[in-house]
RNA sequence: GGAGGAAUAUAACU
């Protein structure tokens, strides 16, 4: 069971799901450590549904990893009701667990509940103190963000990535440039956030730059530059870059809408909207900028309907 | 042997 359980945990991380289906229904005993791992391999992939069966139907009973796997689970996929549901009715909790509850809080917009929590809980570290600092960050609150970042007693490069887009957020690139090149290491994340620091202030050269020289590329920093040209105007390079990438996810989809839009192509934009993989109200929302612009006011309050439909 | 934090997209609002 204990070799059983590596594997499977080597699996999740390598986004292996189907491989790990298959091994943990092929064990022959699976414990409550095996039945969580398989968990977290439904969890890395966003799978909902098949990560509540085993939670449900899988264990001989939950633990307190076993309650976090999910609780982790539920605060990415914004079921943050869910979450402090199931917070609620956790017998224990450790800082693991609220982290978790923390970060359903931080990446869902509630900063106020998120501010209260971390106060609230019995002991911080780096981890949830990176968590609410990520959450000033997004609402652009440089000022809060940097009182956390300044009473850590230790900085990680995630918590060095996060005050980066505090900074960028608020209008301090200069700033935003003094962490990054202050970074002895730096991996694809950094680099991507400080690409978009440089998209954000139309400094496109700049961005180019910092995305030539990154040793490694994945689907996100690519869409980070393919929107470094979108935003600034450059239609064509944008295109050329979707084209080159080997590929697609809504995100990338949802930056070529606003290319089109940019260049009043309505047909281009269907096309593209019909080959995506899933709908949001990110795509939803470009395709009512696009049909807004070019005068389909029938076309438009459907996009506005169905947009207004998928909000949370 | 299993659980927590950072980077990319959308009309409007702020």
């Amino acid at each position: 069971v204990v070799s059983s359980t590596e594997m499977l945990y080597a699996y999740g991380g390598a986004r292996k799901l189907e491989a790990a289906k298959k091994l943990f229904d092929s064990m022959p005993e699976q414990d409550l450590v095996s039945a969580t791992a398989m968990l977290t391999a439904y969890a890395t992939n966003g799978h909902l549904e098949g990560a509540e069966m085993i939670f449900l139907n899988s264990m001989p009973f939950h633990d307190i990893v076993s309650s976090t796997a999910i609780l982790s689970l539920y605060a990415q996929t914004s079921n943050v009701v869910k979450a402090w549901d199931l917070y609620q009715s956790m017998p224990v909790y450790n800082l693991a667990t609220d982290t978790s509850m923390l970060a359903a809080y931080t990446m869902n917009g509630h900063l106020d509940e998120a501010k209260t929590m971390f106060f609230d809980m019995p002991q911080r570290d780096l981890v949830s103190s990176t968590a609410l600092l990520a959450a000033f960050a997004e609402a652009g609150n440089a000022k809060q963000a940097e009182t956390i970042f300044k009473e850590m007693p230790e900085r990680d490069l995630v918590a060095s990535t996060a005050m980066l887009t505090a900074y960028a957020q608020a209008g301090q690139l200069d700033l935003a440039e003094d962490i990054f090149n202050s970074l002895p290491d730096k991996n694809l994340v950094v680099s991507s956030a400080m690409l978009s620091a440089y998209t954000q202030h139309r400094q496109l050269e700049h961005a180019k730059k910092i995305f030539d020289e990154m040793p490694e590329k994945n689907l996100v920093c690519r869409n980070a530059m393919l929107n470094a040209y979108a935003q600034n105007g450059h239609l064509e390079e944008a295109a050329k870059m979707f084209h080159s990438m080997p590929e697609h996810d809504t995100f990338s989809y949802t930056a070529m809408l606003s290319v089109c839009s940019q260049a009043g192509n309505i047909d281009h934009a269907k096309n593209l909207f019909d080959q995506m993989p899933r709908h949001n109200v990110h795509s939803w929302g470009a395709m009512l900028a696009i049909y807004t612009q070019t005068g389909h006011s029938a076309h438009a309050f459907d996009a506005f309907y169905t947009m207004k439909a998928l909000e949370p």
